[in-house]
DNA sequence: TCGAACGGTGAGAGCGCTCTCACGATTGCG
DNA sequence: CGCAATCGTGAGAGCGCTCTCACCGTTCGA
């Protein structure tokens, strides 16, 4: 790693590595992106040069002229209190991350933290920072797909959208994960299923909902609102709305929770009120998220592949580039974990 | 938000707002940057061509001249098993988010996956991406901190790197929190105490570890190689380190695990071999994260202020500014939080 | 009353790169 | 053996912005 301008933070040019090499610019920059076609000896004389003076590309110049930035923004426009519990986000974030390396791209995370915050997100994003935009956990109907899309800014959501607008989106199947949790629950015997639902303002939320009601409607189960108590996806939600539950309904043998954080909580507010889980309360989760197995006893939970819909959301971006192009719809199947919280009959 | 052209992508420029206005290039860039003087009546003439066009400033145009990006990358070290698990880091990229945000400044999250990953991560920061870089979670030696020094980078490392360079770097006192945690178990009459420690390549480690050999010292209490595990600061690896401390010294009655998800991997560990916690076995953890009131008992912890650390971090970044500088720490307090995994005495 | 100082504005260079186009040298084909 | 096609290379324009410098008109002090 020489540095013959002694490090003075300011990098070799290519008009320098083409002056050292004797060529011209134009042939110094062919040999740096390797597409059109060089004389291997020149090629050979150039990245000597190249490496000799630590040359590295300006990439404002680059991107400049090319109009590509090289990076994806990624907006996550979820509260705080979740985002800090949930292994949901870091998993994801990861895994898009690691698609987006291996297409040599930069992942640029953004946050919005207040309202006006938002819009100097969508400055950002319309300013050509980004070449395109992932978003997650949006909540009701966020007009930034829009607005990006009205600028041709290739979108690719994850998680269904609440507006389901026009744009292309990566999701896991909901509302079967939520009905087999119910089903579960049922075969084993459990009689008055209630659910702790997600935000309503969220796919995720009215999904799994809707998966709940649609295995007791099969079922010739009775509904009833006192047994769908609506959380926030956090434990503290959770726990509040199982308090709820048991207040309407004392009778409550089975719980399905939208979360496994939400079902960590409920855990707290059943042992509080004296019911032991599973053998008073059968519960299962959702996510399979580290916590399952943290908490006692472990969470039967409903598994849904975060890294994979995280690559298939990288996926999706590298369809959408041909001129907008045809929203796609990515779904991916769940899984049911089975572990101790949901075990045994009742004690019929 | 007119789209005057026909929302094609293409945003207008300085020369077209410039000719809408009636006014010359150099003007229009001061309206837009603010800085310098432009009489009142030409300034409102100039915003309102800038909103009616919806004029964005090119980045890529504005850095080439500036020399600034406006960005700063995050290094995050971390292999995925801690990165999913712990809410450390979600916390830490949502302050350090808000408070670049605040400053006008992006967040480019880069996580190496690989040495091959490495490589491109170094490159990247180095080519002029990012005006500064902040690093998290290094083991060993890292040469990163090195090499983007050289290059006349501004560098920020969140915990004491283990090679204590001569860089900047945000730390909690780990040695005084592990040690407070330690006195708290002996004043409470635990009279054997082993700790969990971290990895022995970070800061973290071997200062939590630190703390912990000081206060058996100060107690005058015999040290002993079978009382000292080390783990990986999971709870898979906290799991394991707790048999190997059982299987050392079964006399245990009190331990005092580096980091929360340890001493949930320790409960498990304990329950297994039939302790119960806290009164065979009284148990501290260290972070305070949302964890410690999920595991049953709730763990006795020691917070660290991560929120706090992630914006001093951001605060050295400006200081870093003037040419280098010399290296600025900061040292964050923790503070023990009593729970119920360390309550009672022994039973003497 | 006159020159100096100053505030507002425009002209123009140039940041480092890509990409089109032109050009000379080599090759292939009839 | 001549002409066209091909290949490798260089010249030069231009991406959209900032910033220096020069210029003009006004104001102010002596």
């Amino acid at each position: 790693m020489a540095e013959p301008n002694g490090g003075n933070g300011r990098g070799a040019t290519l008009e320098e590595v083409a002056r050292a090499a004797g060529v011209s610019r134009a042939t110094v920059s062919r040999v740096v992106n390797g597409n059109t076609k060089v004389s291997p000896a020149v090629r050979r004389l150039v990245e000597r040069e190249v490496a000799r003076l630590g040359y590295v590309p300006n990439p404002a110049a680059r991107s400049l002229v090319t109009r590509r930035s090289q990076s994806v923004g990624l907006v996550i426009g979820e509260p705080a209190a979740r985002l800090f519990e949930d292994p949901f986000f870091p998993r994801l974030i990861r895994s898009i991350g690691a698609e987006l390396a291996s297409r040599e791209l930069q992942l640029v995370l953004l946050m919005p933290l207040s309202p006006a915050e938002e819009s100097r997100i969508e400055r950002y994003l319309t300013a050509g920072h980004v070449d395109s935009v992932l978003l997650v956990s949006l909540h009701g109907d966020d007009p930034l797909p829009a607005a990006l899309a009205r600028r041709g800014i290739p979108v690719v959501v994850g998680g269904r959208p609440p507006a389901s607008a026009d744009v292309s989106y990566v999701d896991v199947d909901n509302v079967q994960g939520a009905r087999s949790a119910v089903e579960h629950l049922l075969k084993r015997g459990r009689r008055v299923v209630a659910t702790i639902a997600g935000p309503l303002d969220m796919g995720a939320g009215t999904d799994r909902l809707a998966g709940y009601r649609q295995a007791l409607d099969a079922a010739g189960r009775q509904r009833d609102a006192g047994l769908e108590a609506v959380g926030d996806f956090t434990q503290h939600g959770g726990e509040s709305a199982m308090r709820r539950i048991l207040a309407a309904r004392p009778d409550v043998d089975g719980v399905f929770a939208a979360s496994d954080l939400m079902a960590a909580g409920a855990i707290r507010a059943l042992r509080e009120a004296g019911r032991r889980v599973p053998d008073d309360v059968a519960l299962v989760g959702f996510d399979d998220s580290p916590i399952a197995t943290t908490t006692e006893p472990q969470l039967t939970s409903v598994r849904q592949p975060i890294e994979e819909m995280g690559r298939e959301m990288v996926r999706l971006l590298d369809h959408a580039r041909p001129a907008g192009g045809v929203a796609r719809r990515v779904v991916l199947a769940t899984q049911l974990v089975p572990r101790h919280s949901s075990e045994g009959g009742p004690a019929s």
